[in-house]
DNA sequence: TTTCCAAAATGTCTGAGTATATAGAGGAAA
DNA sequence: TTTCCTCTATATACTCAGACATTTTGGAAA
């Protein structure tokens, strides 16, 4: 899709905040699609505060604290080619912060048919590890679960967007050198926690699981142009 | 612009998740565009995850889960009608999450220059009040400076999305019954731990001022169609 | 300085043709 | 007969090309 090439390059830092993308013309004629296309696909990254167009002027790509960083999409993109370690470890000061406090929300909150449910998920996890699809299914099935025990709509939307994203790395990074350290437990200290009403114990568990994901993914080896798994459209 | 009308109809429960809206032809006749300009209007919608569009099938709304709720443009449709009351929780459970957090952050990592222009920010408020055009410009002023302080573009990102929607219903309900209580103090208790370096006292100021912010939100009185400023596009 | 004009870019529209995914019909196997 | 599969017809979005309208800026003229 032509919406996201052109974004990669954008937050990839191939184009300059405040450049002018070529007129809509020019445009569509080097990408070899009609100005219908081109225009569709200017649309989606309007729509996602990369790019700013305004008539007489043209396209001009929007400073970087103006775009929806935690879009889905736009997190991808980031993540498609070699994020720099500062936003890497921002995204990860993020996590620190929202995602126990979601867990201890989770252990507040929580139904019985959602703990049956983390219950089944950490099961398979256990079972078919994180190597297998059935496995990595079942672990984003628990974390998914979790989030809507919280009964907040807004974690579990800016919540499952980040963990989509590292999600991709992950994958990319075990094919390389499988973990060692079996997750499982760590899981399921949140999930006792979370079980017991205990949202103190569920806040320090999560904390400890974002902690080691941090490090999981800071310490992979890393390469110049990875090729990720394109999940998006 | 007609993505805002449908994503209105969208958010505000007009439409229901799995609903199809109609066929690009009658869709577009009905509003009185071009098949163009209502593709490009759903292409906004699918950007944000309010739609889903396939061949054959049509455009499907898609699940409040899929939603990107912490998109400004879906906050602010959101907040132009009657958000109902356990969304509006929600996000104020997020922001207590969130803004302490990154108020503490500040108190580590703010420079000099940003010190001095939180302080210009606050005597700007105080001259002004938070009643006048300049008065709120200020006090956005700060909150910008503050959240550059962290460091954090996500932070930044989130923070700005969701303190913009909060501020225009603040905007509309002060027009109603202006607040009594001086909004300065506060400020200036977050900008004193801050100034300290003092992360713990950032954080706790924050958080009272967030509290604050519900509760002037909260009580503020509520009517059916509110009319509120429209920022957006 | 103010007002007005014109050019340059996006914005809109129309009509035709293409691609695709579903549903339904038909046939084959159990 | 019932179930399952395959194939086809069709409804729908997708793409395209070309013309025209609108808007905004920057410069020219008063």
């Amino acid at each position: 899709m032509v919406a996201r090439d052109i974004g990669i390059q954008i937050v990839s830092g191939r184009y300059k905040a405040g450049d002018l993308l070529d007129g809509e013309i020019e445009a569509s004629e080097r990408l070899n699609v009609s100005r219908t296309a081109y225009r569709e696909a200017v649309r989606i990254l309007a729509a996602k505060g990369l790019v700013e167009v305004r008539p007489k002027i043209g396209t001009r790509i929007t400073a970087r604290s103006k775009w929806h960083l935690l879009d889905p999409d736009v997190l991808s993109w980031i993540f498609k080619y070699e994020p720099d370690d500062h936003l890497l470890e921002s995204l990860f000061e993020l996590r620190k912060i929202v995602e126990p406090e979601a867990a201890a929300l989770a252990a507040k909150n929580r139904s019985e048919a959602q703990l049956t449910s983390m219950s089944d998920a950490l099961d398979e996890m256990a079972e078919h590890t994180l190597a297998k699809e059935e496995g990595r299914l079942a672990d984003q099935n628990f974390h998914t679960v979790l989030l809507e025990a919280t009964g907040n709509p807004f974690l579990i939307s800016l919540t499952s967007s980040v963990s989509a994203a590292v999600t991709w790395t992950t994958i990319f990074k075990q094919r390389l050198r499988p973990l060692q350290r079996d997750p499982v437990p760590d899981h399921r200290r949140v999930y006792e926690a979370i079980a017991a009403a205990d949202p103190e114990a569920a806040h320090q568990a999560m904390a400890d699981l974002v902690d080691m994901a941090f490090f999981d993914t800071a310490t992979a080896p890393r390469s110049k142009s990875r090729d990720l798994p394109d999940m998006s459209e």
